[in-house]
Order: C-alpha cells, then sequence, then structure tokens
RNA sequence: GGCCCGUUGGUCAAGAGGUUAAGACACGGCCCUUUCACGGCUGUAACGCGAGUUCGAUUCUCGCACGGGUCACCA
C-alpha cells in the first residue's frame, strides 16, 4: 500500500442466490478498505454464468449491501467514470487485449480441440502427473497460425507462462508467497466463441476500472501468480492483494447456503438487527488493537486494519452473534425498542390493551433476539397451568403454606388498591410486608408465580401485576389460593 | 497425488525469543436483586507433535500429523 493512488476497491459477486456470510464479510472488508483509505467502493456484478445466473439475485445483493450500509460509489445503477459494472455488458472488450499479449508474446492461439485436451489428461493424471496443458500450440509459427485461422479452425487463446524459475507475489495477510513457474498451466484467456474467461476478464476489468487493492477469498491465492503475469505482461500496475481466509460452519466445512446455514437474510429474518451482524462478522477473522469489540460501521472505518486480518479459517459462532445483537438491542432507545419488537409482542400476546411502554421496558434488557420475545410474554393471554411445586423457593424460603397465607393476605389489600399503579401496588405490597413481618421474597415470590405461573419472567411480580391489570391480577391470584389450597 | 495455505482455551482471538500467555462469547461462583435478565466482581480452561537454532522458544528453521484451498473453454 506504499503508493499514493487513491485507493479504489470493488466488491464483484455473482448473482447465483443468497448472500453468504462469507460473502458479505468480503463485501464488508472491501468496503471498509476504501473508506479508511477515503477511497472509492465500488460495485460490479459479474454475471456472466449464465447457467448459476438466480433470477432477483442482483436485488439480493443491493438490499443486502443497502440495508447494512456499505454503500458503493460507482456500480450498474449509479453508474461512474467506468462503466459498464455488469461484466456481461462489457464483453466486447477482451478480445482485443489477449490479442496484445499475442502480439507481444505473452499469449498464443491454440487450436487444440477438447478430445484433445481430455485425451492428454486422461493420460496425465494415468501416469501419475498433474494435469496440465502440455503446450501443443505454445509455439506454432507465424504462418501454421495464420494457415489454422484461415481455415476457420475453432481456436482459445492461452496465456504463455513462463516454464522456468519462480514467480513470487506479496499478498497482505499472508505475506510472500512464491510458486514454482513450472506449476504455472497455460490457461485459457478467450473462449473458442470469443468470451473471456473468469481470471482474464477479472484482471482486465479490475485494471480498466482503476482497482487499487483486490480484496478476496483466499481460494483465489493459488491463481495470483498467473494474474500478476498478466499485470506484467501488460506493463499495469498490480494492485495490493488482501485474501482473506473462509467462514466456516465448523471445522471442516465451509459455511454455505445449502442446508440452512446462515444467509444475511436468515438472520435479519430471526431477528437479527443488521448492525449487530455487520458488527459480528467484523470480528470473524478481524481483531480490532483495543479490547473493545462493540463498533458502528463508521466505527469500523476507524477502527480497521489490514493487519488485524487473521490468516486462519473462522468458524461461526451464533451464541457471540446473539451476545453482540442482545448488546444492540439494549442500546436502542425505547421507542426504538417497541418499534422493532411490536410485531413480536403482538406475535406473543393478543392483548392490546397493554402498556407497551412497562412491556418493553421490561423486555429490552431480556431481550437477546427479538424471536425470543412471543415466549417470554406467553403467559400474558393465558395463565400456564402450573405445578404448586413452583412456589418452594428455598432461597426466598417460600413453600406452599407460607404461599397460601401470603397470596390469602395480598387479595384484600390488592383489592384495595385504587388507582392500579406500578408505584401504588408496590407501596401497598410493601405496607402488608412490614405487618407482616417476613421477608419480602415470602410474599413477592408467591405472587410472581400465582400472576405468571413461570418460573422465569421478565419483571417480578408487581410489574407483572401492573400489566396485567387488576382484575386479571386478582383472578390469577384466586386461581393459586385454590390451587394450593387442595 | 503435486503445489499453496493454515494450526494459541469449547468458539472468536491478542501475542511477533524471556509475559502471571490479553480480551470477548460460552460455562461455574459471588454480589446486586421479588425470579430471570441487566450491571459489577471472580473462577475453570489454550500454544497439534518431534527435532534443531538459542542461555532461553507459543514466537525462528526443518520434518510429521491434521485441516483447508487449488489443479476446467465455471465464476
Amino acid at each position: 500500500m506504499e503508493n499514493n493512488k487513491p485507493v479504489r476497491t470493488r466488491f464483484a459477486p455473482s448473482p447465483t442466490g443468497y448472500m453468504h456470510i462469507g460473502n458479505l464479510r468480503t463485501a464488508l472488508y472491501t468496503y471498509l478498505i476504501a473508506k479508511k483509505n477515503h477511497g472509492t467502493f465500488i460495485l460490479r456484478i459479474e454475471d456472466t454464468d449464465r447457467e448459476r445466473y438466480v433470477e432477483g439475485a442482483v436485488d439480493i445483493i443491493y438490499n443486502t449491501l443497502k440495508k447494512t450500509g456499505l454503500q458503493w460509489d460507482e456500480g450498474p445503477d449509479i453508474g461512474g467514470p467506468c462503466g459498464p459494472y455488469v461484466q456481461s455488458e462489457r464483453m466486447g472488450m477482451f478480445k482485443a487485449y489477449a490479442e496484445q499479449l499475442v502480439e507481444s508474446g505473452h499469449a498464443y492461439y491454440c487450436f487444440c480441440d477438447k478430445d484433445r485436451l481430455e485425451e492428454m489428461r486422461k493420460i496425465q493424471v494415468a501416469s501419475g502427473m498433474v494435469p496440465k496443458y502440455d503446450g501443443h500450440c505454445r509455439n506454432l509459427s507465424k504462418e501454421e497460425v495464420a494457415e489454422k485461422l484461415a481455415a476457420g479452425i475453432p481456436y482459445v487463446i492461452r496465456q504463455k507462462c513462463p516454464q522456468e524459475g519462480t514467480t513470487t507475489f506479496h499478498d497482505e495477510v499472508f505475506g510472500d508467497i512464491t510458486v514454482n513457474n513450472s506449476e504455472l498451466d497455460d490457461q485459457i484467456l478467450i473462449k473458442t466463441d470469443g468470451m473471456p474467461t473468469y481470471n482474464f476478464a477479472n484482471v482486465v476489468d479490475d485494471h480498466t476500472m482503476g482497482i487499487t487493492h483486490v480484496i478476496r477469498g483466499n481460494e483465489y491465492l493459488s491463481s495470483t501468480p498467473k494474474y500478476n503475469l498478466l499485470y506484467e505482461a501488460f506493463g499495469w500496475d498490480i494492485p495490493t492483494y488482501i485474501h482473506v481466509s473462509p467462514v466456516m460452519k465448523d471445522a471442516t466445512h465451509k459455511l454455505s447456503k445449502r442446508n440452512g446455514d446462515a444467509s444475511f437474510e436468515d438472520l435479519v429474518a430471526k431477528g437479527y438487527l443488521e448492525e449487530a451482524v455487520i458488527n459480528y462478522i467484523a470480528l470473524l477473522g478481524w481483531a480490532p488493537k483495543g479490547e473493545n469489540e462493540i463498533f458502528t460501521l463508521d466505527e469500523l472505518i476507524d477502527a480497521f486494519d489490514v493487519s488485524g486480518i487473521s490468516r486462519s479459517p473462522a468458524i461461526f459462532d451464533g451464541a457471540k452473534l446473539k451476545a453482540i445483537n442482545g448488546a444492540y438491542i439494549r442500546k436502542l432507545t425505547p421507542e426504538k425498542f417497541i418499534e422493532l419488537a411490536k410485531p413480536y409482542i403482538e406475535q406473543g400476546t393478543g392483548r392490546r390493551d397493554l402498556d407497551m411502554n412497562v412491556l418493553a421496558e421490561m423486555l429490552q434488557p431480556r431481550t437477546e433476539i427479538f424471536t425470543d420475545i412471543p415466549e417470554q410474554i406467553d403467559f400474558i393471554d393465558e395463565l400456564p397451568d402450573y405445578d404448586i411445586a413452583m412456589y418452594s423457593h428455598k432461597k426466598m424460603k417460600t413453600n406452599p403454606e407460607n404461599s397460601l397465607e401470603s397470596l390469602k393476605a395480598l387479595l384484600p389489600v390488592l383489592e384495595g388498591v385504587e388507582d392500579w399503579k406500578l408505584q401504588n401496588i408496590h407501596d401497598k405490597v410493601f405496607e402488608l410486608i412490614a405487618q407482616m413481618g417476613v421477608k419480602n421474597g415470602v410474599v413477592l415470590w408467591p405472587l410472581r408465580v400465582a400472576v405468571s405461573g413461570k418460573q422465569f419472567t421478565p419483571g417480578g411480580g408487581i410489574e407483572i401485576a401492573e400489566l396485567l391489570g387488576k382484575e386479571e391480577t386478582l383472578r390469577r391470584i384466586h386461581t393459586g389460593i385454590e390451587k394450593l389450597s387442595k
């Protein structure tokens, strides 16, 4: 990153379906590196594979990037100086570049047909060799080439890689990597149909778009030497490489959108906040300098540093995502929390007379994912058929007997509360506790059990009583007394 | 199989020859507290193996093991 050209990075996805987490993380890092350097973040759609093209996938890419705040500066929809930004619309330009390489001796026409190649490969494999183009057409004379061309024999253009020596390239994450040139295959640049292969189009596109930093998965590590040979053959500047290791589902499997592995959309549908997901995946394979781990996107721009990117693969950990999501939910303003939680609250209870502020206040510190909410409040509509064993709690010093006493004493007290507000209920209940001369828990624990019928609840008995309303509260206490009287 | 890459607690990871080997999540305990949660404190838990270099290796070198990637007229 020594050069001082303005930084330009690109995210170049193929529209083949969902955005999975690994993809999104690459997009995030690509965005961050651009922004960190006050550079330009470009979106390029690589849609040349008609076989794998999925209808609507481009929109998923747009929506995901927008929802996460990864706004691109140049792209198919907004244009820019280096368009078009859809690869299929750039197809015309590549062949001339390849021919230029043929001129300069860095590429050559190859007339081998698929049958011959297949045969060759079979023999190589059978004899334990690495399958590789044998250079059959590598040294055809100009005349031979012209002759075959004139005869209309189908051809491809192949890169002419050096066969001796080594090629070394530098990666910001992995350091210097050296390979033997003898292992480099004379890969096809232009196919029989005149279209470029991915690798070739990628190099030409990146250069013509002025890309200075290439951020991509480390599955490209092994083809990078060939990329560099291409850059050199053209006399172009080699970009800074930042290869990132994959996001794994477990120790041996990459995260994939197949079999239910989390895609960004799934996560959002499950009740995760976009910001939390972004925050979490930033941490998957990258470590900040300090000890803080909670970052907004803007803070990430500031904190991000390529030197913190890890070389080893990272296993996706739902528990940590959940914890971070919980931290984000707690940071929400009460208004925002209500807005986001409302659908889940309505899913959990049919009652619409509840005081949302009261409910939200109880729920907010206890919610890690919004989908947890319905189950937390399912006791509101209907008192669960709980076991009286629940009235026994050793720390509260309660048992069915004294619980029954407490509930009986509570009944007239609560009936006497005129204005059913938290503070009033609280005062009356505590008066009773003082009168009875018992520990708070002896009255409060039975109350909470009676009104909720649950082991754990969001909030204590008094809060729940306020929420349920006087009538329902008294009804449930009666139920408790009945159960305990049997 | 050839080549390339990787390997610190259960997970994410800091570390870059000498450290009590950070921190976060998860887990246990304590405190707070009317349950749970939040918050605070605290605990258990790690350098894949074997040589070598060195006064000294988690850190450097080489093997090995394990895992991943790549070897297409796919992207």
